[in-house]
DNA sequence: GGTGCGGCTGCAG
DNA sequence: GCTGCAGCCGCAC
């Protein structure tokens, strides 16, 4: 056996995997991790704030998450719109840069808003049930 | 290393 | 169904 010290995290970019676990060291690491867990959200699909930390290993920083989000630059390719609020509540106000966006975006995946509202039964996104 | 701050969450009114 | 309040968690001073 190789006893080595420093070889708890290694060499290489271990992203090759899918997400759902990562063993998140830094900010960083999981900052990436989110990232990696947003762009498998399929279109049409749509996820909380907490089931999305929840799915990168975050727990409930669903906070951190928000904020994450907000700090992702304009060209950014990861469906940040498909990110909600609990109980399917839109946490972005009408009106707003973002809010009117994700709207947007929302509704041209098929997904149906009513009342700063989208019905989680039929959007919500469910990972265990094979993206589907 | 303590404090403040979020694109939140869940419950009560 | 909307508003207000307290709780959580991780990041930036």
């Amino acid at each position: 056996m190789i006893s080595t010290p420093t070889a708890t995290r290694t060499d290489k970019t271990m992203s090759d995997e899918f997400p759902g676990k990562l063993q998140n060291d830094s900010a960083a690491e999981r900052r990436t991790a989110l990232y990696t867990v947003l762009a498998q959200i399929p279109p049409g699909k749509v996820v909380t704030y907490g089931q999305l930390a929840d799915m990168a290993g975050l727990g409930r920083a669903a906070r951190w998450v928000g904020r994450t989000l907000s700090q992702l630059p304009n060209g950014s390719l990861l469906p940040w719109h498909r990110v909600i609020g609990a109980g399917g509540r839109l946490s972005l106000v009408e009106g707003s840069v973002g809010g009117d966006e994700q709207r947007g975006r929302l509704r041209s995946e098929g997904v149906l808003i009513m009342k700063n509202r989208v019905d989680m039964h039929r959007h919500g996104w469910r990972p265990s049930e094979h993206s589907g």
